[in-house]
DNA sequence: TCATGATTTGACCGCTTGGTCAAACTCACG
DNA sequence: CGTGAGTTTGACCAAGCGGTCAAATCATGA
C-alpha cells in the first residue's frame, strides 16, 4: 500500500507478527468490531508500537485483505482450460475446500467485509474478480458447448463453489453444534464430490 | 425476554420502529459496530429515549435475535414427510431462497452473529437447532431409504441449502459486482432446481 | 567506546461509546 | 380544567476508542 519493503529483521518479524494477530481479531470482530488494544495484546506489544509499525488501524486490515485476495483466488486461476473439465471443476472445489478447512480466519476474514458492504475492496471486485469470473465462465462455457459437461449457467456454478466451500469456515460455529462428528470436512468431500459430479457428468443418452 | 406484553400505541409501534432501526443498522455493522447512535438516528428517536423502551443495546438486538430465528427455521418445519420428497426438498430450496431475496437484512443479521461465534445464539444453536436438523435428517434418511432419492448425507445436504441460498443475501454485494444482471435471483432459482433435481433423482438403472 | 538511528513505551488528547437522571412535556380521562 | 401516568430529552458521566509525542531504551557498526 504505502509502506516500501521493510529493512531490519526486527521490522519483519513485528510486521509479520501484528497481522497474525490482527488476523485473529479482524476476522473475529469485523473491522469496526476490533480494536487497537485486542490487537497489541494479542501480538505481545505495546499500542504505541503497533502504529509505529503500521500508520493506522485501516493500514492493518487492508494489508491483510491485499495479501488475502490474492492466495484466495488462486485455485480459480489455476482451473486449466486444457485439462479434464470433471476433474479440473472438482478439483477447484476441494481445493477451496482445503483453504476453508486450513485458514478459516482467512475465510471469516473475507466474509465479515463482504458482508458489511465490502467498504475497502468493492472496486477490486468490480474489477478484477470480475474480470477474473468472466474469464472462467468462458473455460466453462466452451466445456459445455463442446458436450464435456452438462449444460448450466456457469457463473452461478462458481458461486456456488464459493458458497458451499467457504460455509464450512465461516458457519463453522452452527455446524459444529449440530453436527455430531468432531471434524466435517470429510462429510464435505465427500458430499461435494457426489453434488458436482451429479449436475456435471453428461447423461447416457 | 424480560419485557411482558407492552401495552399502549405508542408503545407497540416505538418497539416496532426501534427493531426495525436496529435491525438495518445491526445488520450492517454487527453487534460490535452498530452503535445506539446510528440506532437512534435510523428510528428518529433520542438515544435516552431508545433506552426507554429497551434496557441496552444488547436488549435490542437479542430481541432482534430471538424473532428472527423461529421465522427462519420455519421453511424447514414445514417440510412434509408424507409429500413427494424431491418437490418438498426443491420447494424448501426455493422458500428459503425467497427468504434471502426477501429479508437480506435479515440473513446478514444472524450471519454476522455466527461468524463471530454466535455469542449470544450458541445454546440455542445445541438444543433447538440440533434437534430439528437430526429430527428432518430423518426424514430425508427415510426418503433414500425407500429409494425415492439417491442416497447422500443428509445433514450436508440441508447445510448445502442453507450455505447456497443465504450466500445470495450475505454476499449480494460480491453477487452485485460480479454479475451482469441486476436480479441474481431468477438465475438462481433455476441454477438450485437443477442442481438438487441432479443429485437427488435416482437413476434409471 | 561512543554515537547514531531503530525501537519501545508511559502519559496523554480529543472524541465516541453505552448508559443515567432529573426535569420537562404529552395525553387520556375524570 | 387538572392530575397523574406515560413519554421525551438535554446534560452529563465513566470507560473505551484511535492516535500522538517526547523521552527512554536498544542495537549496531565505526
Amino acid at each position: 500500500m504505502d509502506d516500501a519493503a521493510p529493512k531490519t529483521r526486527i521490522q519483519i518479524r513485528n510486521r509479520k507478527v501484528i497481522l497474525t494477530a490482527g488476523l485473529e481479531v479482524f476476522s473475529a470482530n469485523g473491522f469496526r468490531g476490533a480494536t487497537l488494544d485486542q490487537i497489541a495484546r494479542e501480538a505481545g506489544l505495546s499500542k504505541p508500537n503497533l502504529l509505529y509499525y503500521f500508520p493506522s488501524k485501516e493500514a492493518i486490515y487492508t494489508a491483510l485483505l491485499d495479501a488475502l485476495l490474492d492466495t484466495w483466488l488462486d485455485p480459480l486461476r489455476a482451473l486449466d482450460p486444457t485439462g479434464d473439465p470433471i476433474t479440473e471443476i472438482l478439483g477447484y472445489a476441494q481445493r477451496k475446500l482445503a483453504l476453508s478447512r486450513d485458514f478459516p480466519r482467512e475465510s471469516r476474514l473475507f466474509a465479515n467485509e463482504i458482508l458489511q458492504g465490502a467498504p475497502m475492496v468493492r472496486d477490486l471486485l468490480k474489477t478484477d474478480l470480475k474480470a477474473l469470473v468472466d474469464n472462467r465462465a468462458e473455460v466453462l462455457q466452451n466445456w459445455m458447448d463442446a458436450g464435456l459437461i452438462r449444460r448450466t449457467d456457469p457463473v452461478h456454478l462458481i458461486f456456488s463453489i464459493w458458497s458451499l466451500t467457504q460455509h464450512y469456515a465461516d458457519f463453522d460455529v452452527q455446524i459444529r453444534a449440530v453436527l455430531d462428528e468432531e471434524d466435517p470436512f470429510p462429510g464435505a468431500e465427500c458430499f461435494l464430490d457426489q453434488l458436482y459430479r451429479s449436475l456435471l457428468e453428461p447423461r447416457a443418452r
